[in-house]
This record gives C-alpha cells, sequence and structure tokens, in this order.
DNA sequence: TATGGTGATGACACGACGTGTCATCACAGG
DNA sequence: CCTGTGATGACACGTCGTGTCATCACCATA
C-alpha cells in the first residue's frame, strides 16, 4: 500500500463540491474540505490556488483547447466562421455533457460576489485566448479583441439561455439564434 | 473644533492611491492606509467594502446614472441609438477629463489578479444595468442581454485603444470606429 | 440651559484565507 | 542496498474582513 492514498486531488475536488452542495460555498471552509478529503489544510492549496479554483478545475485545459483550435484552422477560415466552428466544438465536448454541473455551479456562483468575479474571470481568459488566435492569424489587434469578446459574449449568453432551456434544446442552435439575434440588432 | 478631522473617506482614498503609486497593490496593506490617513483600519472597511473597492470609488454611482438616461430617453429611441448616444455622454463626463487617473489604474490592475477580477466585476455590474434598462423599455430578454454585453464590449475595446492613444484622439471617435469594425467583422 | 438621541470613530477579539519553510518517508532507479 | 525525488504533514505567520461594544462631539428639542 502506499504511503498516502491517490488521486488526492479529485478527493479534494469532489469533497469540496459536496459541502458546498451541503452548506454552500462561503459556509464551507477548507479545513473542511480537506478533513473530508482525508488530507491537510497546506494540501488543498497545493492542488488549487484558492478555494474558488476548486469550481474551475474541470475547464482548465480549455483555452490551451481554443488556442489549438484556432492555429490548425486552414489560413483561408473567415474568422466569424472559425468562431461558430470553434463554439461548436466547445459546446459539444465540453458544455452539452455537463449540464448538471453546471447548473449546479451557477447556482453556487449566484450566491457569491467572490465566485461571481472568478467566473468572470475565466471568460476573461477565454477571451484572451481567442484574441491572441486571431491575432496569430494575421487579425489586427483592435479587430481580434473586438472578435474574442463578442465569441466570449455569445457563448455566455447562449449558454445562460441554454442551462434553462428543455434538454433537448441543442446550445449550438441557440448560439446560431443568437448570433442571428445579434446580428439584427446591430443592423 | 469637530471631534475628528472631516472628509475621512477622501483621506483614505488619497491615502490608498499614493501607497498604491508608491509600493504597488499588493505590498500595501490596509494598515498602512489608515495610519497615513490618521484613522483606524476597522474604519477603512466602514467606507470601502474592501482593500479593492477604493480604487473604483469615482464610480460607483455610473451604473445608475446610465439606468436614468436610459429610462427618460424617449421611447421612440432606437436601441442601438441609445447605446451610442450614452457611451458618448459617459464617455466625455467619466472618462475623458480623468484620463491620467484611468491609466494610472490600468496600471495597477495589470499588476494583480485581484484587481483585475473586481474590474471585471464592474464592467458585469454596468452590463446588468444596461440589460435591465433596455428590459423596462420592451426589448426581449435575450436581445436586452445580448445589446448590453455588447456595450460593454463596446465602451471597453475602445477605452483601451484611447488610453493608447495621443491625447488629441477623442474617445468618442474611437467608439464610432470601433462600432463600425464590429459590423464589419459581423457581415 | 439641560437632556437625550445620533452617527462616526476607536478598540479589541476573532475566524478564515493563503504562504513560507522544514521535516518526513514511500517509492523508483541505479 | 543506497540515494534522490516528490507528495504530504506540521507549524508559524501575515493579512483580510467582520462582529461588537464603548466613546463622545454634535444636534434637536423642550
Amino acid at each position: 500500500m502506499s504511503r498516502w492514498r491517490p488521486d488526492a486531488r479529485e478527493r479534494l475536488q469532489q469533497a469540496a463540491l459536496d459541502l458546498f452542495a451541503e452548506q454552500g460555498f462561503a459556509a464551507t471552509t477548507v479545513p473542511e474540505i480537506t478533513a473530508r478529503a482525508g488530507l491537510t489544510t497546506r494540501t488543498f492549496f497545493r492542488h488549487f490556488a484558492d478555494k474558488r479554483e476548486v469550481l474551475y478545475a474541470d475547464d482548465a485545459e480549455v483555452p490551451a483547447m481554443v488556442a489549438t483550435m484556432m492555429a490548425e484552422a486552414p489560413p483561408s477560415a473567415e474568422p466569424l466562421a472559425l468562431i461558430v466552428e470553434g463554439l461548436r466544438t466547445v459546446a459539444e465536448t465540453r458544455f452539452e455533457p455537463r449540464k448538471a454541473a453546471l447548473l449546479a455551479r451557477r447556482e453556487l456562483v449566484r450566491t457569491d460576489a467572490g465566485l461571481q468575479e472568478r467566473d468572470l474571470r475565466k471568460r476573461a481568459v477565454m477571451s484572451e485566448a481567442i484574441r491572441e488566435g486571431f491575432q496569430a492569424r494575421g487579425v489586427d489587434p483592435a479587430r481580434a479583441a473586438l472578435l474574442a469578446e463578442t465569441s466570449v459574449t455569445l457563448i455566455n449568453v447562449s449558454l445562460a439561455e441554454w442551462l434553462d432551456a428543455p434538454d433537448d434544446r441543442k446550445l449550438y442552435d441557440i448560439i446560431l439564434e443568437t448570433l442571428a439575434t445579434l446580428r439584427s440588432a446591430l443592423g
């Protein structure tokens, strides 16, 4: 038997999610989490930068994934088509299969200002990745920033709607509708 | 003579800004700030919700101002025209006269992740105010959310560009350019 | 003039977060 | 068998932010 039970990170994450669901985010202390996971407080902060990060561990690689997608797309691809295609992949691989978890997280975030700020930061990181992706493709900086912010707006507005929609609604379809709405609004 | 020197809030704000400029945000403690202002730590937190808020005190009333403007605009106004006109007012009254302060704040925010999160939260609050303004005018929820997010994107992308532009460039002109760029990018 | 209310501040304790640092010790590789 | 490595424990510590009670100039009113 090894010195410690394996999967410390996963145990911490599970304990944290359980406790947040039971008593809320703010009311849960890090020592409580680590006690349930059978570890020490210090170890929690070796795996997660802070208490909020544990809620976003599953999304850590998404920006890099987006960057890769953008780098590998054919040079001829139009920015808007690139966005739509990218959002489709992210929607299908990262969001559609996790609706319940995303709903639970949204509920938690709603209750805590600090979590809202962290949520916004994650969006900003995503926007930054997209912006860099466009700039690497030769799009000029101002346009790249604008396209990136707009992409993030598209996914977030659509995501919010999808989370409240019946289960048979596809996120990708909502994204397309949202894009159409945006176009008509700027008409 | 009154029991305490007046303007406690302003003194705290000034002391904080000075110290942040001298030693950075993270390296400055709240007791340092209050010592310089001649007050106690507890008093700081009576005037500002947390250490970061002191940097945003001057913008506290902006969302309410936007809400008022939107409520008072003639019912016939088109959403897009409303946005442009609103951004013009905000640009001229709240941003143009404060370029130096805004540059200094941006520099501080750049150095601290926590400040970045707070900055994003302020944008989200603004977006929320705009969204509610549109909904109160009868715009349907999805469209209102989209218009609000897009408005905030417009002002932020434009603001970033304006802060780096020569002093004779007008923020409002940059906003118009940004809007044109956005239209063409979605075209 | 007296009196009682009010509102801003001080003083103090405290819990929680997050970090620095050193010790421990199973495990892998030579 | 030996040695380095990497994950964890143990512990101290600084900072943030809140709860609570005391203080006391100022003000309104009788």
